[in-house]
DNA sequence: CACAGACATCGGACTCTGTCAATATAGACG
DNA sequence: CGTCTATATTGACAGAGTCCGATGTCTGTG
């Protein structure tokens, strides 16, 4: 099994604050290389805009041209790196935001130094 | 010569607001790519959070264990996908923050529905 | 001009990532 | 149980990324 971190952003000070350390840069980055591929980023848009907050597979992988194989693929990256929760209901699967993660990780990125 | 962008990520709503396009998700990602490595993560934030708000390349050097060459590449990296600026100084190259294209990034992140 | 120092570029070795086809799993239903 | 449907896993491969040593470029100085 392998689980979902919490919210790994939520440990650290905002960029332009103080310089990360070796260590909170090593939790963070992987956050960011999960968001950091176009398909990814729409998936995580449009699961973060859906309404209702959540999407199953079959709603998502329409609006690509890519095999499901590689949809399943990016919806495992975005969730073991723990943007996005799971949600298996009968034969289908729903991917939620994690909005709490997804504020954490924009705070670090764009806020001041304050 | 290489031209650095000047802000690609004020082009979008939050990613939690409505779906991304396909031509924003790809507008969008190589700047979280540039983001999305522990070094580059340091780099940033060392520079970001700098007194004076710049720093040159010898004071970020120290930081890491790597060879001058490879800072020298992952600064590159950041200052073609413009989110640091250069402005070489006689013997030195100092690179600064751009705080507006940090800002955008972490709205487009972070930012609530609305 | 010659030299030294700060930084960039080049060429390579090696690892990581995105993608697909094929196959597996797991639930619903007859 | 057998079948259909939704999703995940595996294996393979091309392309991209990280890193280093060697070398190049530019600038100040003697």
């Amino acid at each position: 099994m392998v689980l979902s971190p919490a919210d790994p952003a939520a440990c650290c000070p905002p960029l332009s604050r103080e310089p990360l350390s070796r260590g909170q840069a090593e939790m963070v980055a992987p956050l960011l290389k999960a968001l950091a591929d176009p398909v990814r980023l729409r998936l995580m848009s449009l699961v973060a805009s859906h309404p209702g907050g959540e999407a199953c597979v079959c709603d998502l992988a329409d609006a690509f041209d890519l095999s499901q194989p590689t949809i399943s693929h990016h919806l495992k990256v975005l969730h073991e790196s723990g943007l996005l929760d799971r949600d298996k209901r009968g034969v289908w699967v729903y991917y939620r935001a994690r909005t709490d993660a997804l504020a954490s990780l924009g705070a670090l990125i764009g806020d001041p130094p304050g």
